[in-house]
DNA sequence: CCAACATATTCCTTTACAAGAATATATGCG
DNA sequence: CGCATATATTCTTGTAAAGGAATATGTTGG
């Protein structure tokens, strides 16, 4: 979790994985994109890569950068134990699914 | 966004956090609790309350800090823009489930 | 196999920030 | 009022990490 956190809380890592949230980007797209200079891309996205945040794939002499899931999944687990904190701000119904949808992924 | 995971992503402000969120602490509190210095904690607590995530209430010499929704809350909407990223992991009840909520949210 | 394109790596410098130590500023009680 | 408790602030130092520049590695098409 905190590893996550820490690959997000940097602006242009957050802006890079923005763009990635979208589809899938070559290196060179997000340095165009963003204006960042292709080596400090790299870097950030080793650094993603490396808290498992994306993964790449070759294409001819591309290196396609595309988001995985499961960090993101697991900050949402996390957040759900943070719901409680404006459950009050939910109708009944609201609670009903939220407990529901929460039973779900803890049986996952 | 960036603020809030910037004040998140450090080991001890998110033990801190994780702390409150069972219940609100004095500074001291935390303190003991996590073995930190005094000073740190206050300041920890200091860059948490200024990223809006606790807000702070006298109660004799102590300062009780509190979690603050919003910022909970507004993560966990970033977080909806992510959630197509596994949604194929969702039965289509759970579609069902979570398409009622998203728009819930959305029309508050 | 070589040229050109795309990406990764290394080295250096600078900066932001967390921790430590000391001290200042409340707040309440005897 | 003054002492004790609780918290905040200031100053300094060490360190991790982001950015810049140069270069290395890799891949493809001709």
């Amino acid at each position: 979790m905190l590893e996550t956190l820490v690959a997000l809380a940097e602006p242009n890592r957050l802006r890079i994985v923005e763009a990635l949230r979208a589809k899938p980007h070559s290196v060179g797209e997000l340095s165009d994109r963003f204006g960042i200079r292709q080596p400090q891309v790299s870097k950030h996205l080793n650094t993603l890569k490396a808290a498992g945040l994306v993964a790449v794939r070759a294409e001819a002499q591309r290196r396609i950068y595309a988001l995985e899931p499961k960090p993101f999944q697991e900050l949402d687990r996390w957040l759900e134990s943070y719901r409680t904190l404006w459950a009050e701000r939910y109708s009944s119904l609201g609670e009903v699914i939220q407990e529901i949808q929460r039973k779900k992924r803890g049986t996952k």
